[in-house]
DNA sequence: CCTTGTTGACGCAACGTTAATTCAAAATAG
DNA sequence: CTATTTTGAATTAACGTTGCGTCAACAAGG
């Protein structure tokens, strides 16, 4: 291994002069000439600094650890877009983990709890994690930051009572009447039924009873099944999660329901798979890019020591995609 | 913070013993009473141990890098578990990266190659990357392997000729003669078409040319539509992606054909989202669990010097789920 | 009795980097 | 021409850990 030492010896300086250029420290200045024959000699040995003992040197790592309760839902992807961007700005990378690996004396929760690992974590969806892993977080000496609320931690959110407000409001601007609320479970579902059970009250309408399925497609039919056998069916549906969708639109086509014709579908957050679905699922997008970027920027915050924002993003505010899955009431 | 240190002055021992408890070293010896003291006090002052410090002094830092194309593609999922369980096995952390972010210059791609970051990488589909950072990685002092085929590196595969084959003689043997294989591009499309052309071959008929649109649903929709044109319409496709499946079952919904009933179709790739779509689609299963504990473990015998055993894994073989999207012709 | 072996522990030198401190030489001011 | 400031750089002490080398005390063997 090549190190800062070798390069010094090799440029004829000393080990503060090369480790000045490696950060462009201003402290210990050098001439322009020696600097060149520094970055000269480190081209030449192929130099590669130590991440190792730079972070020990420095107490950080430049590494920050972002927890997903699932790194595959799509819905992931701009979030996950928005943190890596905004880490890079900060200099850091980002370590990605997935509530999965998260249990309790894991390899990676491990990993994450000991020091010199990251210098903060972002966790999407805390709620789904155990209770003990909750416990040792709360222990941990850096920076938590909770995407979409949390009850120990600074936390940031996107709008989820608006989106489940717009997706029932644009149903019943479209005539329907009888409309329920299908799949999720935990605090952002229930965020996101209170704005459906908002629009519905302010429009005099009945709410339903959240059909708390949870997540994924299988939750997204079996949520449709229970739906359809209440005494009055619906003729409207908002899906709080958007692979939900696909099992609504699944189970809808093997129960001979026609969508929209029969039924319309609106889902909540929104993917490139909703335009490939036949129908094209209609739906609300969320600003998760910006609330990755927030979320970064309020961590870091915490990690300078500085007071955090937080809060509820609210520009952008959600935004309803329309395509083909919602259609008029024609009772 | 609490270092090794402070745990030593609390049990009054010194910092060896220490080291030794919390690492379970047998050249430094004690009594059990003194390791239940040193215990005793690293509980009471909540010590954690440093990793950087850690990594510093053992040179290896117990984190290896995975990179993939596109990290959300569900495909990758099973091929994530297998990483990550066989990764803890070694007692190491996966650092997920995204192809996307393995640009020139990226933040990310500079952690990796600089030292002290990683133990090792492995790549899924080199092919994906630039040629530029290709050539950082070709300097790169650690040991890396690519996961399904490379030049410069150790590599493993699934079978992915002999998935193109199993995808085109099930459809041969409902008695298709005009199938087509769509989307994809690269060394593992090109495999998974000759595999398609190996059975066609065997049988007589006349393969079609690959229809190479890339990756994704949109991909998928503009095979479909290409594969359309022909003089002579196929009866039935062999789709290369698995996400392309999803813009195939657009496009044909779009043009009017009846799956299965005019056209049949099997997917190269199997993911849960395939038996939520309607019609379910029939699918060529790949051991990418398989491949990644195998990856893992050549990794190791690569970081560990010893020779890699690398090659295609046939055991378990690639398997095809049937479902609702391919039937026998009947023309 | 001395010799040899074992037990239980300590001391210390790294690992590669950073940043504060120090200092000689050159440049500028008075 | 001396006094002061600036420039350009070197020395050095950490950062927290690990593992080799050492060693006193005691036990067992001859």
């Amino acid at each position: 291994m090549v190190t800062q030492r070798d390069v010094a010896r090799a440029a004829g300086v000393s080990l503060a002069v090369v480790s000045a250029v490696v950060n462009g420290t201003s402290h210990t200045r050098m001439k322009e000439s020696t600097r060149a024959r520094v970055l000269e000699a480190m081209q030449q040995l192929g130099y590669q600094p130590n991440q190792t003992a730079r972070s020990l040197r420095r107490n950080r790592t430049d590494m920050i650890a972002m927890i997903l309760n699932k790194v595959d839902n799509p819905v992931y992807g701009p979030l996950r877009r928005g943190v890596y961007e905004a880490a890079a700005e900060h200099g850091a990378t980002v370590l990605l983990g997935d509530a999965d690996t998260m249990r309790s004396g894991s390899r990676f929760l491990t990993r994450l709890l000991s020091q010199g690992t990251v210098d903060g974590i972002l966790i999407r969806g805390e709620g789904l994690l155990d209770d003990d892993v909750k416990a040792e977080l709360r222990s941990h000496p850096k920076p938590i930051l909770v995407l979409e609320h949390a009850l120990d931690h600074p936390w940031i959110d996107v709008d989820d009572l608006r989106a489940g407000e717009i997706a029932t409001r644009f149903l019943i601007n479209l005539g329907h009447r009888h409309i329920v609320f299908v799949g999720g479970t935990g605090y952002l579902s229930q965020q996101r039924y209170l704005g459906y059970k908002q629009a519905m009250d302010a429009s005099g309408l009945a709410p339903a009873p959240h059909l708390d399925t949870g997540f994924g497609e299988q939750a997204g039919a079996d949520g449709l099944r229970q739906a359809m056998q209440a005494a009055t069916a619906p003729t409207a549906i908002v899906v709080n999660n958007i692979m939900s969708a696909v099992g609504v639109l699944a189970a809808a086509h093997d129960l001979g329901i026609a969508i929209p014709d029969r039924l319309s579908v609106v889902g909540i957050h929104d993917v490139d798979l909703m335009q490939h679905l036949r129908p094209a699922v209609t739906a609300v997008r969320m600003p998760m890019y910006q609330l990755g970027r927030a979320g970064v920027e309020a961590l870091y915050d915490l990690i300078a020591g500085r007071p955090s924002a937080g809060g509820v993003i609210t520009d952008p505010e959600p935004e309803l995609v329309i395509r083909d899955s919602a259609t008029r009431f024609a009772g």
